[in-house]
RNA sequence: UGGGGCGUCGCCAAGUGGUAAGGCACCGGUUUUUGGUACCGGCAUUCGCAGGUUCGAAUCCUGCCGCCCCAG
């Protein structure tokens, strides 16, 4: 296990700490500890002072906050709290609500790690002079002759490196990622070991900053527009329903059409915020041969062939990038604009970029995307 | 009110005397630091209604109701 955080001389040196009030980010707090550095504990208040103060395993509210404290006293190190809840609303969630409404699947972990978590906390963690910030991610920093890379953890189940793709290498040069090498179990073992309180504190989940998982609430309430009823069309644009708000529907998505009667399972091909028209299609017409990809950023230099992830979950397939187009080796299904495309070379981030449009490998459907 | 056809779960639909397939939808669970997907499980004591025949009917008979088509 490496525990010197990459650090010349841990003893003297100080590192910073995001801690989510979670079992990662505690663990990493406490092996931080054990190196004998100065470890600052910082946990960001991100969202919501009444709502999220009962339920636990979220992030970064009420309750978790509490957990972090109790964890860095336990361990003995300093800990600060910090309110960004103003920045976190103007850069996570009206993004995230705006992209809802223009009919995207926004990724909301992406832009937090991007943007508050690693911009604005690393900035903090300079002020206070330390010599590193240290995250509970699960991916690896590998130094690799005098370059840093960014790699996929080691546990293929809990990599985490798709939400990180926009780390900077600057960034890069300055964070820390300790449970990278780690199975999940080993992590709990170490918190249970270290007597943490939060050694069985169940894993977050779903959007952090969404109570039960009810997203469709949150964007009807600042975003009233999204939840007007529509129309479901076919790929003909042939009238098969009505759906309550764009905003309970994502590209791909199958549940909650309510429309019977068909041989085979239904699915949202398109959405279309202007006219509220959600079209859906036969599994086969999620088919997508090629997407742009806008905002792109690289950790390290770009490339044309790579293998890259459209979600979280999912082998990340071969694909060859052209001048912001990404054209997959095969066709790859229920690719969403808004999302995250996530470039790869075996184990290492290249970088990635937003996907902002998407070619139906059916001609029938890029027909009536043209329509 | 002449002829023909049909009425089985929310939708589509098998089953024509032996004790209600399947698909879609829906619901629940599993998986998951995004949304979704996928997978697993649940889902008609009842076949438009009422009688009758039969050991036994969704399946046969009679009547009624409803819908569709073709003619007038």
């Amino acid at each position: 296990m490496n525990l010197d955080f990459g650090l010349e001389s841990p003893r003297g040196s100080r590192i910073v700490v995001a801690m989510s009030g979670g079992v990662d980010s505690s663990v990493t707090a406490a092996l931080a500890a054990r190196t004998g550095a100065e470890v600052i504990g910082v946990t960001l208040q991100l969202y919501d002072h009444g709502e999220a103060i009962k339920r636990s395993g979220s992030c970064c509210a009420g309750q978790d906050i509490y957990d972090a404290r109790t964890v860095a006293d336990r361990l003995g190190i300093a800990h600060y709290v910090l309110d960004y809840e103003s920045r976190f609303r103007s850069g996570v969630i009206d993004r995230f609500v705006d992209d809802y409404a223009r009919g995207r699947t926004p990724i909301p972990c992406v832009l937090c790690n991007q943007g508050v978590k690693f911009t604005d906390l690393i900035a903090f963690a300079r002020e206070l002079g330390a010599d590193c910030l240290a995250t509970g991610h699960y991916v690896r920093r590998v130094v690799n002759g005098g370059r840093v890379e960014l790699h996929k953890g080691a546990d293929p189940r809990r990599d985490q490196s798709y939400f990180l793709y926009g780390t900077t290498a600057e960034q890069l040069g300055f964070l820390r990622f300790p449970l990278g090498g780690l199975p999940k179990p080993e992590v709990r073992r170490i918190a249970l070991e270290t007597g943490l309180v939060v050694a069985s504190k169940p894993d977050s989940q779903d959007i952090c900053f969404v109570p039960d998982g009810d997203y469709a609430s949150l964007v009807k309430r600042l975003r009233p527009d999204t939840e007007a009823e529509g129309d479901i069309v076919d790929l003909d644009g042939r009238l098969l329903g009505r759906h309550h708000g764009v905003v309970h529907f994502t590209v791909g998505q199958r549940r909650g059409l309510e429309i019977g009667g068909s041989p085979e399972p239904l699915y949202v091909v398109r959405i279309e915020p202007e006219s509220r028209r959600l079209v859906v299609g036969p599994r086969s017409a999620l088919a997508v041969e090629r997407m742009r990809v806008e905002q792109l950023s690289w950790i390290g230099e770009d490339q044309h062939e790579v293998a890259v992830k459209v979600r979280s979950l999912a082998p990340a397939v071969p694909a060859r990038i052209d001048d912001g187009w990404v054209r997959f080796e095969r066709p790859e299904y229920g690719v969403a604009p808004g999302q995250a495309a996530v470039f790869y070379e075996g184990t290492r981030v290249l970088g990635g970029g937003w996907i902002a449009e998407t070619v139906a490998a059916d001609p029938r459907v890029a027909c009536a995307a043209a329509a």
